[in-house]
RNA sequence: GGGCGCUUAGCUCAGUUGGUUCAGAGCACUUGGUUUACACCCAAGGGGUCGGGGGUUCGAAUCCCUCAGCGCCCACCA
């Protein structure tokens, strides 16, 4: 059968998968083999896949796999993930578009709309992971709201307040107005905006006189409790103690000193308003201030706005500030840069809130997570996140964990119903009975509530690792004690903290031992301009698209050629050209291969025979260096040595030897010592293009099994230093050979004759030579003096060439002999120094001593072939 | 404001302990080429004061200081 001269991945991606999959080749139980784990980062259950994604689950494809193949009992745990607040959000939107408002129905009717979405839109992703080959053991499919998973969750939840590490306090937290939830720190941004500073007038009471005070919130006044300025200020220091009145509102309120305030700040003078400001809130706890909330939890302002009420906080900005004009109030307006505080989620801006939540204590859970990565027990790739890691550990603050959303896992606590501040914590409605009963307190299921809150998503995730393998619930059963630690995990640095961090501290908090090995970082995706990718830019491609058009194996090494672990990657679609390009020529060596004519009678000629071994030793050298670099997570390095052996070892130089002229055969050992090293690089390839080299090592080998059944990653053997000098040795001559006949525009197909006075003719040298450059090469019955002679590089060879040497010719040997002449001066310069020769290490002064004398060789040579010359 | 990192060819990046093999790779570019695996190919070629300046050393892309530019993280003053 003729074969395309164009590899076509379609069939090929379909008929593997399908195989791997119906062989359950993924499959994995505990065994007695070494495990290799990974989990995979779960994404959110009704995403779809981006070209983040594509880069980090390669990523994770190629470690498995090197690993399956290196004879690990290799696991990699796929799932997806609830995402509480960016799913709840797009439900919102999608009911929304039906008209119909979140908060008009109940919690019930909402998440039987969520699981619906759930359902509908959950598990794409999944399947776009097939597509790009993923080897993930499918049957272990976790999702963050599984019943088991929910338990585990519940189960810490619980396990947590018991010993004391989660508490509900009433703190200044960050609110989300769009989503009416609160937020943990890590979800919120800041962004730099040109905003306005308001210096408004605050009359002070039974006086003409006033205060100035400088604000970017004048729509907050309503919640003033005081004016702070501080104590050392001796333009305010009279008037502490007395009140002032505020505009609008009329509240009178005192002016109070504080140190917090700074005296260089705007005018000096701070509105104080407590439950909308951190610092404020601190002024106002010092002071015994009343906290005024002025806004309703949709961030419209409530009955304290007084005709406000009802109106957006920034439209009420816009409107107060005219106001306060009108009855000159405001004296000026100043431009101002500051950094607003952005939801991660919704992108809207947070408001600070006074609000009653559920924290975990994260500073003594912290300390064997900070250890473990400081002395390397857990490595991170690259080494410099660790700083990072540190800082935050070091400053580790409290974790809000609760949501005011539906989507998620209910906090397992229950109130009395008219008396909320008596709760318990407890597995479910019936346990919470029996835990009041203990305290004393006697009621029915009727008389009490379970907490409206949900849980924050990264508290389920951060117990993935342990979770999956059910190691919450039933701490000591066999996979978990099989898998658990985890090998490596692959993830973005952005979520160092949300599920790095935490995954770490929980490992030892329920496990006492870490959750991996190794954290691998990718960088962002960007486009070639460095801009992030974004649905907005239409910037972003489709990585499904790229793979229906190029083939999953050329989009995979598309992305890999330029990506070292934690760096940004450029993506251009070229490297996915470049990507198929190579799998094209991976297809034509195969193709000739393929159809090598193959003489059983004849025996291996000299030069083939010689080709083998000298690419046997190329292949262990590079395999070498490959293992070196996956060592080191240099993913794309190692891809990059298989790329340069591929192409330019064995295609370029290794097939070019050893393939016949037209219609000669070939022996029948060099092609199955050829089908042997090509099944091995196809080996190599396996973790990087795992359909290509799985449907042409079948070919090549005419069976029907995998890679992963029949062949494991090649061994590593010692190399033959000589043979691969010896070898290098022609290819150099080759290259220069070529080099002069560029020189004297010699076409390739015009024959001559080079006498080579080297004796690796024998290995068949000639017929090499030949090959590669057209030129006949044969040993000189001649005496070398009746022949003409130039030096190539380091090579000197013999002419019988037609044409007398030229002056042009003797030119540039006089030239050489100038720079060489020069180089010698410097070396013998050098040697002379006594500094260099006391102080120099003994190996470097006689390589010093050795390149003077090839100078010095190199000169008598030149010398003596312009001394024919002139003669 | 605090911290971390980066600056090497047109682009993206290697360069481990300062020392032969250090100024490299891939891509892009230029020139020439279809000889039956591959034009998704082959061959050849051009290019860089290693961000600037100073220092240590016999010797610096590599170590130190300094300046400039860029990126990231953290905190966030109304």
């Amino acid at each position: 059968m003729a074969l395309n001269k164009i590899y076509n991945p379609g069939e090929v991606e379909k008929k593997w998968f399908k195989f791997w999959d119906d062989n359950d080749q993924f499959s994995s139980y505990p065994n007695d083999k070494k495990p290799y784990t990974i989990v995979i980062p779960p994404p959110n259950v009704t995403g779809i896949l981006h070209m983040g994604h594509m880069l980090n689950n390669t990523i994770q494809d190629i470690l498995i796999r090197k690993a399956r193949l290196d004879g690990m009992n290799a696991c990699w745990v796929p799932g997806t993930d609830h995402a509480s607040i960016a799913t709840e959000a797009k439900v919102v939107n999608m009911l929304k578009q039906k008209n119909i408002d979140k908060h008009s129905i109940s919690r019930t009717e909402f998440l039987d709309h969520a699981w619906k979405w759930t359902h509908k839109h959950g598990g794409i992703i999944l399947d776009q992971l097939k597509r790009i080959g993923c080897s993930c053991d499918w049957n272990r499919t976790k999702f963050t709201l599984d019943e088991d998973m929910s338990e585990s969750v519940i189960d810490v939840f619980i396990k947590l307040y018991n010993d004391g590490f989660i508490y509900r306090e009433k703190k200044m937290v960050n609110w989300d107005p769009e989503a009416r939830t609160t937020l943990s720190n890590e979800e919120v941004n800041y962004k730099e905006v040109d905003s306005t500073l308001y210096h408004l007038k605050y009359p002070i009471k039974d006086s003409d006189d006033f205060l100035v005070i400088a604000t970017t919130r004048p729509e907050t006044i309503f919640g003033d409790t005081a004016i702070a300025v501080n104590s050392k200020d001796i333009r305010y220091k009279k008037l502490i103690g007395k009140n002032v009145i505020v505009p609008i509102c009329n509240n009178i309120i005192p002016i109070i000193s504080s140190e917090l305030v700074d005296k260089e700040f705007g005018t000096g003078c701070l509105k104080v308003t407590p439950a909308h400001s951190e610092t404020d809130f601190i002024i106002g706890e010092q002071n015994d201030l009343e906290i005024i909330d002025v806004f309703k939890p949709d961030g419209t302002l409530n009955s304290y706005g007084l005709h406000y009420e009802g109106m957006d906080r920034f439209v009420v900005r816009k409107k107060i500030v005219k106001e306060l004009d009108e009855k000159k109030l405001l004296v000026e307006t100043k431009n101002y840069k500051h950094n607003v505080a952005i939801s991660e989620r919704t992108s809207c801006v947070v408001e600070p809130k006074i609000s009653t939540q559920w924290f975990v204590k994260m500073k003594d859970l912290s300390k064997p997570a900070l250890e473990s990565v400081l002395n390397n027990e857990i490595k991170f790739h690259p080494k410099k996140y660790v700083n990072t890691y540190k800082y935050w550990m070091d400053n580790v603050r409290d974790w809000n964990i609760s949501r005011q959303l539906y989507w998620g896992h209910r906090i397992p606590v229950y109130y009395l119903k008219n008396d909320s501040s008596k709760y318990v914590v407890a597995k479910n409605i019936e346990e919470a009975v029996l835990n009041f009963k203990n305290k004393g307190i006697n009621i029915t299921i009727d008389n009490i509530v379970q907490d409206n809150d949900v849980l924050d998503t990264w508290f389920s995730s951060w117990l993935w690792p342990i979770s999956v393998f059910d190691g919450v619930r039933n701490p000591n059963n066999e996979e978990i004690n099989y898998y658990y630690p985890t090998s490596t995990v692959v993830t973005g640095p952005d979520i160092i903290f949300f599920w790095i961090a935490r995954m770490v501290v929980s490992g030892y908090m329920l496990k006492d031992q870490k959750p991996f090995e190794n954290v691998y970082f990718t960088g962002i995706v960007r486009d070639n301009q460095r801009r992030k990718m974004s649905k907005q830019l239409g910037n972003s491609p489709d990585p499904i698209e790229l793979i229906n058009k190029y083939g999953a194996d050329s989009v995979r090494i598309g992305l890999l050629f330029s990506a070292p672990a934690g760096n940004d990657l450029l993506f251009d679609e070229n490297l996915c050209v470049q990507g198929r390009n190579f799998s094209n020529k991976i297809w034509n060596a195969y193709r000739l291969i393929e159809g090598f004519n193959i003489s059983e009678s004849s025996s291996i000629s000299d030069h083939s025979e010689k080709a083998l071994l000298w690419f046997e030793n190329r292949l262990r050298s590079t395999l070498k260096e490959i293992n070196f670099c996956f060592e080191k997570f240099r993913i794309s390095d190692a891809l990059m040595l298989i790329y340069k052996l591929v192409w330019d070892d064995f295609c370029s130089i290794f097939l070019e030897i050893i393939k016949p002229s037209s219609g000669e055969s070939i022996s029948k050992k060099s092609v199955e010592s050829t089908k042997k090293y090509f099944s091995e690089i196809l080996t190599i390839l396996h973790p990087f293009m795992p359909f290509l080299s799985e449907e042409l090592f079948s070919e090549i080998n005419k069976t029907n099994r995998s890679i992963n059944d029949e062949s494991s990653w090649p061994k590593f053997k010692k190399i033959d230093i000589n043979l691969i000098n010896d070898f290098d040795h022609v290819i150099d001559v080759v290259s220069n050979i070529r080099k002069f006949k560029k020189t004297k525009n010699i076409s390739f197909k015009e024959e001559f004759m080079i006498f080579h006075d080297n004796n690796i003719v024998d290995i068949g040298f000639a017929s090499v030579v030949h090959k590669l450059t057209g030129c006949k090469i044969v040993n000189t019955s001649k005496s070398h003096d009746e022949l003409t002679s130039v030096l190539v590089g380091k090579y000197r060879y013999y002419f019988d060439y037609k044409e007398e040497i030229s002056k042009e010719n003797i030119k540039e040997l006089e030239k050489s002999l100038e720079y060489n002449l020069g180089f010698k001066m410097i070396i013998e310069k050098k040697l002379s120094n006594d500094k260099f020769v006391n102080n120099a290490p003994e190996n470097v002064i006689q390589n010093e001593r050795k390149k003077l004398e090839d100078v010095v060789e190199k000169i008598r040579l030149i010398k003596e072939t312009l001394k024919n010359h002139t003669n």
